[in-house]
DNA sequence: CCGGGTGCCGCAATCGATTGCGACAGCGGC
DNA sequence: GCCGCTGTCGCAATCGATTGCGGCACCCGG
């Protein structure tokens, strides 16, 4: 078989020169005919001439000559904290579904909640000419995202806030899944609820936690403190340490809210160890609705994030401040609805 | 508070001009300055001088410009199936971490395993100029990537290939996984064990399945067609109905070892629906070693593949091919090893 | 018949960096 | 004292597309 590098000679695709050379127009006639902004300033058959040749030729525009003109990358960056945690994949996919048909692209960069990491990717997407960020590693203490802020680079928060209100953001409405979640287990015939809260620097953790405290007197049930463990990362391993924290305190419960998935399957692998079965003995509602959960055993029961859509309305939203940069930024909270599954039950006394 | 736009005239990043009429040079010299590929050519003290003027001035060269003239976006192409598949998040990131440090990004795009939307996503990819581009929707009849290598376009297939041997791959060493996996459960005392089939348009499909019946006749067992069932899609749903199908064929066997994970998971499903025990009444094994299996009930045992190191290695061997077009292409299989948990055990009668 | 529009298109600068080529100074060798 | 070499650096073209400005026909009204 003959090696491909000795097929053709390099020969580098069709420029605008060519195109206009073909055509008989200057470069700058074919530029405005190819371009539906410009096409009105170029006579009608000069146009069709010139978009035939251009096909003919199979044509191209190069982007990054375009780009280096016009000031416009056509690309914005997206920073998470890791790819592989479940949450992010169709996050990812709603967003480059909006973005590409805008001829968008999205640069995706992990941070592994790593603040000196994240500096240096958001530094390197802003040398890579991002038009925008979205961001999901808000804390709500971020003196990154607030310089940003008021350099006027442009950004929507996913996710989580920070505690500066002024940045546009999209996330799930957190205190409305805490409730149902609560109302759910409180119909169960629960009234000892136990929280699995998340970091306290993010705005999902404290946002959370005091949703659950005021569902709690909602439904006229004691706020005990001694019922809340703070987690000092969403992580399995943390999950599995604040309960067994809890058990260990002599507190009594028969339902766990967690945080998040995570958590929760860190209640898992305690219950395993400690010959805990659920949902006999306790209830567990997670938060998230990773992919995968109804295969546990129990399914968990999971408060349901629409990740699609909040990765695709970010998008959306970004296109539209990088579009009409007057445009005033908004917040928007994204309704969240239960999953219910077996981790759940009638608490058995 | 004082809008962010507001603040600041734009005051537009300093360029190499800037710097070179700070560091009193013209720019052909700063820039020579800048490169340390070009550095030798610039006195030492001009050179000190320059880089000095550039970081205090946060000077950063804009890789658009650079792309233009040197043709070269430091930018490869990702192409998956689907992101969402936990399969790949660890593979997109253990490339990220390799091109990274190298100044190189990949765009990542979904096709779906929609031929139509691949084509047109490649086409995309490559009119943002990308250098290079790794592959994981390689069929055995592939002829868009036939055309690409034929074109000279640079690129590593993972996970699967194409019947084309020619074109560079990173796989797993499918073959030594299956009879791993066949060598655990005939130790356990298995003697009838059936295989869930991939898509015999996919490598891995074919090659899993042929790697199976030669370890069965290495084992000196019978290999039956009967206990092999072909799965059009490497779906739940697909691994589903292929147990399903065996098991109403009557053919009796105590073992199913699953073309991968996703076959097996649906296999967890036809137990459930059917009141099968696993694995007292049949034990079952899968491939990938997806994340959370540990969580299922009982926990799958499963092939583990150095998801990561596929990823990085495809990077490394891409790269190594962009800045050395003459370095002779080769294609890598990794290791793999078996993650025995509860999903296997001796065959109860 | 002339002045002022309008429509269409070309000229050339520009975006920011890279690079082949040539200029020039200084130096050593013969 | 002249030649040529080496080390440094500047000039200007270049990558491919976009765009402000101006020119040229042509048309219409007066």
């Amino acid at each position: 078989m003959s090696s491909p590098r000795t097929t053709l000679p390099p020969a580098r695709p069709p420029t605008l020169r060519d195109v206009a050379r073909e055509a008989g127009v200057h470069p700058a006639t074919a530029s405005r005919a190819l371009n539906p902004e410009t096409r009105s300033l170029v006579n009608a058959e000069t146009v069709s001439r010139v978009v035939r040749i251009a096909e003919t030729l199979g044509y191209r525009p190069n982007p990054i000559a375009r780009s280096l003109k016009t000031q416009r990358s056509a690309t914005v960056g997206l920073v998470i904290p890791d790819l592989t945690n479940p949450l992010f994949p169709p996050i990812v996919r709603g967003i480059e579904d909006v973005l590409g048909p805008a001829g968008y692209n999205a640069w995706v960069v992990n941070t592994d909640n790593d603040p000196a990491r994240e500096e240096s990717q958001v530094e390197a997407l802003r040398s890579r000419q991002v038009e925008g960020l979205i961001v999901a590693t808000a804390r709500l203490e971020h003196p990154l995202l607030d310089r940003l802020h008021t350099q006027g680079v442009r950004m929507v928060l996913i996710n989580r806030r920070t505690g500066n209100g002024a940045i546009p953001s999209v996330t799930p409405d957190d205190a409305a899944g805490i409730a149902e979640a609560v109302e759910h287990l409180v119909g169960l015939g629960h009234t000892r609820i136990a929280h699995l809260a998340g970091p306290q620097n993010t705005s999902t953790g404290v946002v959370r936690e005091r949703a659950f405290r005021q569902a709690l007197r909602d439904h006229r049930l004691d706020d005990d403190p001694a019922l809340v463990a703070e987690c000092p990362a969403w992580s399995e391993d943390e999950g599995a340490a604040a309960l067994r924290r809890l058990l260990d305190s002599g507190a009594t419960f028969t339902a766990v809210l967690a945080g998040n998935d995570l958590l929760a399957l860190g209640c898992y692998d305690v219950f395993r160890e400690r010959g805990i079965t659920c949902p006999d003995d306790i209830s567990v509602v997670g938060f998230n609705d990773m992919p995968y959960l109804d295969k546990l055993q129990p399914p968990l029961t999971s408060v349901h994030i629409p990740h699609y859509e909040v990765g695709a309305e970010a998008a959306r939203m970004l296109l539209d401040g990088l579009r009409d940069p007057s445009r005033h930024a908004r917040s928007v909270l994204l309704p969240l609805s239960l999953s219910v599954r077996a981790s759940t039950a009638v608490p058995h006394p």
